[in-house]
DNA sequence: TGTACATCAGTGAACGCGCGTTCACTGATGTAC
DNA sequence: TGTACATCAGTGAACGCGCGTTCACTGATGTAC
């Protein structure tokens, strides 16, 4: 996601009497696609991926509806940004729990917190952040063959390659049969998106966290011993 | 899920010249719940909830858009209809699992059996009938405390009820500790809603049936060990 | 058996809504000379 | 250092779309007498 930084200096008063409505003091907004990139966010924050409306973007950027244009191809452009965002968001949320990893332990011990992390932190993203998770893995998504930087977090990792790398130590250290191997991605993660969605849309939703937690808890312990 | 069938007879030729220009020989329709209904639900079938559209369904029943409101209160209500019949496909399709079930075995073996069929039905009907599973649990969705009958199978069992029992059967066989029988509802339904929804919108979607069909086992399998 | 009448299922026209997107434009900015 | 100019980010107005929904209506049907 290469954006072109421009920051325009916001001190520059208008030589002539103020004759636009808006509240920017400058003609050229400084940086629009950043200001509309967050404005989307924000609804999808709020609202999960059908709540991303162009024309809201710009209101909320204090811009006129079409100067969206030159910054993204359409509405699906800027969606496609907004969810690489929120793909990132969950990856960072997994890195947060790899971080309070305990590293102490036999390597299998290590491997298996590994995958609970990226577990947890899949599922208490989706059920802190819902309108985000929906954003990212609520609707149509793929894998991204070629990884997209843009999807990844603090370490560069997507989701899934932080699962691939989670299922790989567990091979290392002896815990996964290397023939269970291929494929494991797909039920680990099935079983963690069930759950995350259960939570947001299903029957599970309006559990309080601390319920959630602990039912997480034993989905993992159950894909720990069924893997 | 009470229709009072009318079932007027299309013998009776209008008296005075057509002047109406739908393919309707009488001027009442007969039976337009059904027909908008139908509609809606061919319409789910090929779009997704999203596309329960009243003014579509009004179209394929040869009707002024207004007369569904005759028989809807709104466009949710026709969409709650819908989803209720979406959802009882879901309970026969596990209903069509269940009886090619071998009767032979252990009780264990049966039980096992049992919820092999229940989540086989889950994720071959979301495969096979994307749209309608859509409906039924892509978006909001809860499950009916007092169990609507609309959304029943053949057995008036509606699909959390199919997986409950089978659940209990297990406890029954011995199978399963019955202190860990609590919940185990939402842990065996997350593992197979998340790969009906990967197989759907993620990173399986266009994934071959008989590919599908070798990754339920192995998921059914992992379930089966883990619980 | 025939007739008057109440019911109510479907009609026809219209509404306001917010959306995505296109058009021709304007004027601030940075650059070449 | 100053000036002319090309660039292109944002403007203002407008479009067509299909939707859900409301209104006053009409006329076929079944029933009471």
């Amino acid at each position: 996601m290469p954006v072109t930084h421009r920051n325009a200096p916001a001190a520059s008063a208008p030589p002539v009497a103020v004759s636009t409505p808006t509240a920017r003091s400058t003609y050229r907004h400084g940086d629009l696609r950043r200001a509309l990139l967050d404005a989307g966010i924000e609804l999808a924050r709020q609202g999960g991926p059908d709540a991303v409306v162009l024309r809201e973007a710009t209101r909320r950027a204090g811009v006129a509806p079409n100067a969206a244009y030159r910054h993204f191809a359409n509405r699906q452009d800027l969606l496609a940004a907004v969810r690489a965002a929120a793909v990132a968001a969950v990856a960072q949320s997994m890195e947060a729990e790899l971080a309070h990893m305990p590293a102490t332990g036999t390597p299998t011990e290590q491997a298996h917190a590994k995958v609970r992390a990226v577990g947890a932190g899949y599922m208490r993203f989706a059920h802190a952040e819902t309108g985000l998770f929906r954003t990212a893995f609520g609707g149509p998504f793929g894998v991204a063959q070629n990884p997209d930087p843009a999807m990844g977090g603090d370490t560069g990792l997507n989701p899934f390659q932080h699962l691939s790398a989670a299922l790989d130590d567990l091979v290392t250290a002896g815990a996964l049969p290397p023939e269970r191997r291929p494929g494991a991605e797909y039920l680990a993660w099935s079983t963690v998106h069930g759950m995350a969605l259960l939570s947001i849309d299903g029957p599970l939703r309006g559990t309080p966290a601390e319920t959630m937690e602990r039912l997480g808890e034993r989905l993992l312990d159950m894909v720990a011993r069924g893997l």
